[in-house]
DNA sequence: TTTAGGG
DNA sequence: CCCTAAA
């Protein structure tokens, strides 16, 4: 078969010279990068990650009281069926405030309703992009609303002189669609497109189509091929894009894909990451280890920065327990007209991250808990997230229903279990995280009356159990434990035996078992879910087609980047794969094809483009032959 | 990080 | 889709 392709190959590089050249990759990597401004993406980055967690900070620590918004301020009330009130305020006091605020005040305006538009949450480190030639740096925040209309802000800050251009990506697919601002989604459009008419912000809107000028290459096969430069977004193709430009220089622009490969990366880290508490015993018997601890080993800044993203996510889920119990907007979204059932969980525990302790033998046992303590409380001080475990599946997708990943009113106590992860993802070199869990006690997860909403997993998002909170950092207990709980309180019903949530402080020895860091077996696949199937629509093979016909088959991150760039979930490992299918399908008959048909007509192209592009696979460029046929 | 290919 | 060797 190798020998087969390549005598063919190299038949039709007599015959044909690759019309674009496979450049060597790190050829073409210096033609796409650029990435000359490391330190003013982190610069900016930094600016909005303050502003971003700034705002969530002093939203969340603001939630409670009930003075009215002023300039810089905004507060938003939601009635749910006049039963429950939530307030939040959002305060912007950094430096993109002018931008950030007047966009909330000029879309709260006719948002009556709706909750806080703008709850920007920091999540992606900066990141050069690869076919721009400007400097610039990536930064993904997440609005639950702005998420939903798929919304690019764009800000461009006078300040900024050297023309950076950030990304903020409103759409990444942490955040959950909240039904209450799908229906909202047209005023929500209008309202910025009004903040928009009052010339802070210039607007440009796409849709499906990237406006995107790319550089279009054409075989001469396919030359007179018109390139419609199809390019396949995150969701479905009509979604909207809105562009808003102020000014000047700055700019905040959207890469998903980086995020999702960053999380891809993350994701294929975790396992390996320990936390590591190897401290030579003069530090254990330090007097004050609180100082001298774990937490010194990381920036003071960073960890500040941490705690606020703990606070952040705080907030964040807060206003995802608030955004669940609006039962009639979730119905709609599940897209069934029959009411969903209720799942109703009581959780007793938690798993917790396992904390890999290396001590040595001659170290006290007071220092060995001062040192456990330690690594707990740096724990707790960074993003703590609640996993989601379904039959031993950790379930990664926040976006699927409960049905979707398996939570049922049916499930039992083997069947869900939840996890306290910490995610510190620049932690120390002396600490690392191992996101696996030693402590297992499903919860128990009881039928519920089919009328109620479904309480989505993060019904039980980031709740460290107080006692575990209160008993690690009073800071966060009184800040966030007990109002996190008193939330959750709030929302969940008043069930008969929905105790509230009990749980067992998972911080005791049997817990946090010394385990050698070389020791680590046969758990850590749990982390590792295989992504939601989701097939290729017509669309998006079309899309495909066509980008291979113009760029050939071999060249996926150009294929990825040309057609499906804002499609975060679309690897160029995908779209190779995708291919293969493709050229599978295209070569059996129809009887033996699955899924959603292709049409026939993308089939032909497929195997005109695979018959065509084959060729010019071939690993080595046509001016070897000689070596490698005298070789042979 | 991308490509290529097997599972 | 996943995994991973190789580049």
């Amino acid at each position: 078969m190798v020998l087969k392709k390549k005598i063919h190959n190299r038949g039709f590089h007599d015959l044909l010279a690759p019309v674009i050249p496979k450049a060597p990759r790190s050829f073409r990597r210096r033609c796409l990068r650029n990435k000359s401004s490391e330190d003013g993406e982190i610069c900016a980055f930094e600016l909005l990650a303050a502003a971003a967690d700034k705002l969530l900070q002093e939203q969340e620590s603001e939630s409670s009281t009930s003075s009215i918004g002023s300039k810089g301020k905004e507060q938003v009330s939601i009635d749910d069926e006049g039963a429950k009130h939530e307030q939040f305020e959002v305060k912007v006091d950094v430096e993109v405030k002018p931008v950030i605020s007047d966009l909330v005040s000029g879309a709260e305006s006719e948002l009556d309703a709706l909750p806080t538009i703008l709850d920007p949450r920091l999540k992606e480190l900066p990141h050069s992009e690869d076919d721009s030639g400007s400097d610039h740096a990536s930064i993904v925040t997440n609005s639950d609303f702005i998420r939903n209309i798929n919304t690019k802000l764009i800000i461009e800050d006078n300040e900024d002189k050297k023309g950076n251009m950030y990304d903020a990506n409103f759409g990444d697919d942490r955040a959950e669609m909240h039904p209450e601002a799908v229906e909202k989604q047209s005023v929500g459009l209008t309202s910025l497109k009004t903040y928009v008419s009052k010339g802070c912000l210039k607007p440009c809107v796409h849709t499906g189509v990237s406006n995107k000028s790319y550089t279009s290459v054409h075989a001469p096969f396919y030359k007179d091929r018109v390139n419609v430069n199809k390019n396949i977004r995150d969701n479905d193709d009509d979604e909207k894009y809105l562009r808003y430009n102020n000014r000047n220089n700055t700019r905040l622009r959207a890469f998903g894909s980086r995020s999702r490969a960053r999380f891809r990366r993350m994701r294929k880290m975790m396992p390996s990451r320990y936390w590591k508490v190897a401290r030579k015993l003069k530090d254990y018997e330090l007097p004050n280890s609180n100082s001298g601890g774990v937490k010194s080993f990381y920036h003071k800044r960073k960890h500040i920065y941490m705690r606020e993203r703990f606070q952040a996510d705080a907030a964040n889920k807060r206003r995802k327990l608030f955004y669940h119990g609006s039962k009639n907007s979730y119905i709609k979204e599940a897209g069934s007209e029959s009411i969903p059932n209720l799942v109703k969980f009581s959780i007793k525990s938690f798993k917790v991250p396992d904390l890999y302790v290396e001590v040595p033998e001659t170290a006290t046992v007071g220092s060995l808990k001062r040192s456990v303590m330690e690594a707990v409380k740096t724990i707790l001080h960074g993003t703590l997230h609640v996993g989601v475990v379904v039959q031993g599946k950790k379930v990664r997708d926040d976006n699927r229903t409960l049905q979707q990943s398996g939570i049922s009113q049916n499930c039992n106590l083997e069947t869900l279990g939840f996890t306290l992860e910490s995610s510190l993802p620049e932690a120390s070199p002396f600490l690392a995280v191992k996101e696996e869990t030693l402590s297992c006690n499903p919860p128990q997860c009881l039928s519920r009356d089919p009328t109620s909403p479904i309480i989505d997993e993060c019904f039980s998002n980031s709740s460290p159990d107080p006692p575990f909170v209160a008993s690690l950092d009073n800071h966060i207990e009184k800040n966030e434990g007990n109002d996190i709980f008193a939330t959750e309180a709030k929302t969940q019903e008043p069930v008969e035996d929905s105790k509230a949530l009990v749980l067992v402080p998972p911080l005791d020895a049997e817990v946090l078992a010394m385990v050698p860091l070389s020791e680590n077996s046969t758990k850590r696949y749990e982390f590792s879910q295989r992504r939601t199937r989701r097939p290729f629509s017509v669309s998006e093979v079309e899309a495909l087609v066509e980008a291979v016909e113009t760029l050939g088959a071999g060249r996926w991150r150009d294929v990825k980047m040309r057609a499906f760039r804002d499609a975060d979930h679309r690897t160029y490992v995908d779209l190779k794969d995708k291919w293969k299918t493709l050229v599978h399908t295209a070569s059996i008959s129809p009887q033996q094809r699955r899924g959603e048909p292709v049409p026939q007509n993308l089939l032909d192209r497929v195997l005109a483009a695979h018959a065509y592009w084959s060729p010019h696979q071939a690993k080595q460029p046509a001016k070897t032959q000689k070596t490698s046929e005298a070789q042979m």
